[in-house]
DNA sequence: GGGCCTATTGACCTCTCGGTCAATAGGAAA
DNA sequence: TTTCCTATTGACCGAGAGGTCAATAGGCCC
């Protein structure tokens, strides 16, 4: 009983690289090599948390041996920091080019924001997985939890605080909404929440996404927008 | 270099119980050794995580040998859960008095419980840091997140909700406030991210408490009261 | 084709962990 | 005081962890 589903799960882990195909001693190129096992690395600590992921599993999952992650990687804090690192940097740059090309009302490219957060918590099970991963890790790694907040919190805020400093300007919102810092994180968290809800209960149990991205495209608009605007 | 931290931190843990005060082997009554056993988990479980949290470090904690923690709990998994169900309890009970309790705007009643949240969040870190272990380890424990999801959301939501059909019904908030489903997490969000970057990145780096708690109340009136309705 | 660099292996070490259990002793009841 | 129940101990086990290293062989370059 005691470790059941480890066991169970190992043996289906069989991965591309380790079945089948080529001679089970292939050469590669680091360059080659080094997103194999990243990426491995990437499932088995989604799997099992930083504590509970194995080197020896690490290195199944890539289908290459223990040693070799070791020639890879100093170790395992070393790896976990490469995995993280490795998948926080390209959602960024789709939500700075989604602002820098966006044309019209800054109330529409405030919602278009909104739902773009909402479409990728929907979308892709593993940044949801990796964003629990640094929730839960962070305290046992200072530096993870400066780099969430250099790399995300950092860069997210100040664009948030952009739109919103926009639309003041173009006379669109009311115009204490550019004074307070502490409106941007508010309307960063319902989506940031959903994203967790999501992972821990599943889209049978979470609260409805669908749900949630309306009514908070309408309680925003509606608390920011000046008396008498249309919600468009 | 390994395990450094862990062997230091061990040293200076001696609880009370361990350190000095009477014999040995003191025998205690189930009812007061239990309560013991878990505040030390709490703690353990708290600092590293369930995978990463040893049953010798919890039983050191608590001034006991490790046998005999298996004398009160079959295993780890079940301390673990036993600890989080001791856990959650008092704050609903607290919530769902001062609701009863209330007189006035619902408005009021919903400021009140906003700021009733962040003050939770300024106030015990181990909340704080329980939810995040529940976060971590909700895919691992599919019980856990059931349990969350009885316990903590299916209490939460409803206690939301109920205030806001009690607003609209009182003619204070808009009536469309009442439809969706979606408002209630959306309003209970940035609270509780809140709690989660204080958590990660501590009061130095984390967006302000006391801004977002402006923020948050000032957002959600503006977009549920009436149009022309005063804002308090 | 022959060399050489290095990617890759696999056996090995040590340590800690979760868990077990027979033996022991504290303390309430009699 | 004696008895008896059981809370408590401490030695023990096998498994699996992270990490090391000398030996090996794949493939580019000349």
């Amino acid at each position: 009983m005691r470790n059941a589903q480890v066991e169970t799960t190992r043996d289906s882990v069989g991965s591309a690289e380790a079945a089948g195909a080529g001679p089970t001693r292939r050469r590669l190129a680091p360059a080659e090599r080094t997103p194999q096992i990243l990426a491995a690395a990437l499932e088995e600590f989604a799997e099992r948390g930083y504590a509970g992921a194995s080197m020896a599993a690490v290195a199944a999952r890539a289908g290459v041996t223990k040693g070799l992650i070791y020639h890879y990687f100093p170790g395992k804090a070393d790896l976990f920091k490469a995995v993280v690192r490795s998948c926080v940097q390209p959602v960024f740059s789709e939500a700075e080019r989604f602002i820098a090309v966006f044309e019209g009302p800054k109330a529409e490219l405030l919602r278009g924001l909104i739902e773009f957060a909402y479409a990728r918590v929907a979308a892709e099970r593993r940044e949801r997985v990796l964003f629990k991963l640094i929730i839960a890790e962070a305290d046992r790694f200072p530096e993870l939890a400066a780099f969430y907040d250099a790399e995300v919190l950092s860069r997210a805020l100040p664009l948030v605080r952009g739109v919103l400093r926009a639309g003041v300007e173009a006379g669109e919102f009311r115009p204490e909404v550019g004074d307070g810092a502490g409106l941007a994180p508010v309307l960063m968290a319902p989506a940031t929440m959903a994203s967790i809800w999501q992972m821990m209960l599943g889209e049978g149990r979470a609260p409805d996404l669908a749900a949630m991205r309306e009514a908070h495209v309408d309680l925003v608009l509606r608390g920011l927008l000046r008396p008498g605007a249309p919600l468009g």
